[in-house]
DNA sequence: GTCTATAGGCAGATAGAC
DNA sequence: GTCTATCTGCCTATAGAC
């Protein structure tokens, strides 16, 4: 099974949380409906609230998986790559490919929203970010401590201006359109980190 | 007049738009309604159709207001200001101060919901951008003209990172409530620049 | 698990009186 | 300019049959 047809070949559960992750990146959580989902997937409305009682438990699920997925891409990073520098780099293509498929960050998206949002989601939002820069913590640690990086402030720090600068360049070049205008800002932000 | 009675003391075309910037800066396009409006201004949604036909031509009349006044800020710090990197700092403190108001910038907002806007009010967001970015652009071209400021990237791509930057910060510092989050990552981003 | 049917509310918008 | 009244449509959600 490719990333392709993971909308089309799991349990109806599963296909409810792929349609809707994908309408919440690219519309937003306040600007889909149980209708959308239910078109798409050739169910009734009544339906889906079978596998989810309401937009909020839907919406907790989500952001629960995006996290738990975002961790295990980060998890493979670390076996995949041993050099900091890489690290970033890598972290950031993860950002990259989601601006390629037209979709904004969920969380990102839903940091937007955040005011409008039940609060385990908004719960749930934030332990994406923690979890986020605590990875990204150890790895800038890591790189200070080998001299590949030198920091303009503390590893966490460091790591909250990473995420917010990647957050922020993959908002604007989404409206723009245009891949490339992350990749200038990723390119200048790591290498103002380079030793 | 000051900042705070902007709501309460003017025409009611313009507190019409004053409170639905502030719906919008808060909790979205897409999350704020007229009845929302007529019910804070004390008068009917339909007559709120009097002023603005629609919810589009509002939307479009905020983001174009919002550019202007943007641009005068942007004059007056030119005027105030001459050295670069003051300008650079007095840049990052306009975003800070709608982040104390608990807002987030209205066409960063906007950006996150560009998908499910009307075509006028996309438009006007860019616009916005492109604005913004054509004057750093210009600081940033001075800066490294004086030598008090050091470029990784074209004036042009500088720009588009800075603004990429401030704008995400700005996103989850207001999730977190912290503006000091916002701070920090100004303050690294600038050190990255000085020379 | 999925359906039909429906409730109850709110959305944006319009007609026409004042 | 603002009102009342109303329309149409969509929203989330539920009851109950199959």
């Amino acid at each position: 099974m490719t990333d392709q047809d993971e909308e089309s070949s799991a349990g109806t559960s599963t296909r409810i949380l792929d349609i809707a992750e994908r309408l919440v990146q690219v519309r937003g959580f306040n600007a889909f409906s149980y209708a959308d989902i239910a078109k798409e997937l050739g169910i009734t409305k009544a339906s889906l609230h079978y596998h989810y009682p309401g937009k909020a438990e839907l919406g907790a699920e989500l952001v629960t998986r995006y996290t738990i997925r975002f961790g295990v891409a980060l998890a493979a990073v670390d076996v995949r790559l041993t050099d900091p520098r890489a690290k970033l780099d890598a972290f950031a293509e993860l950002y990259a490919d989601v601006l390629r498929g037209q979709r904004m960050c969920l969380c990102g998206m839903l940091a937007a929203e955040y005011q409008t949002l039940p609060k385990t989601m908004q719960e749930a939002v934030l332990r994406f970010f923690n979890e986020t820069e605590t990875w990204l913590e150890r790895v800038l640690r890591e790189g200070q401590e080998q001299g590949a990086l030198h920091l303009r402030a503390t590893p966490q720090e460091t790591a909250q201006m990473i995420v917010g600068t990647l957050e922020g360049a993959m908002l604007i070049a989404r409206s723009y359109g245009d891949v490339n205008r992350f990749e200038a800002a990723a390119s200048q932000l790591f290498s103002s980190l380079a030793a």
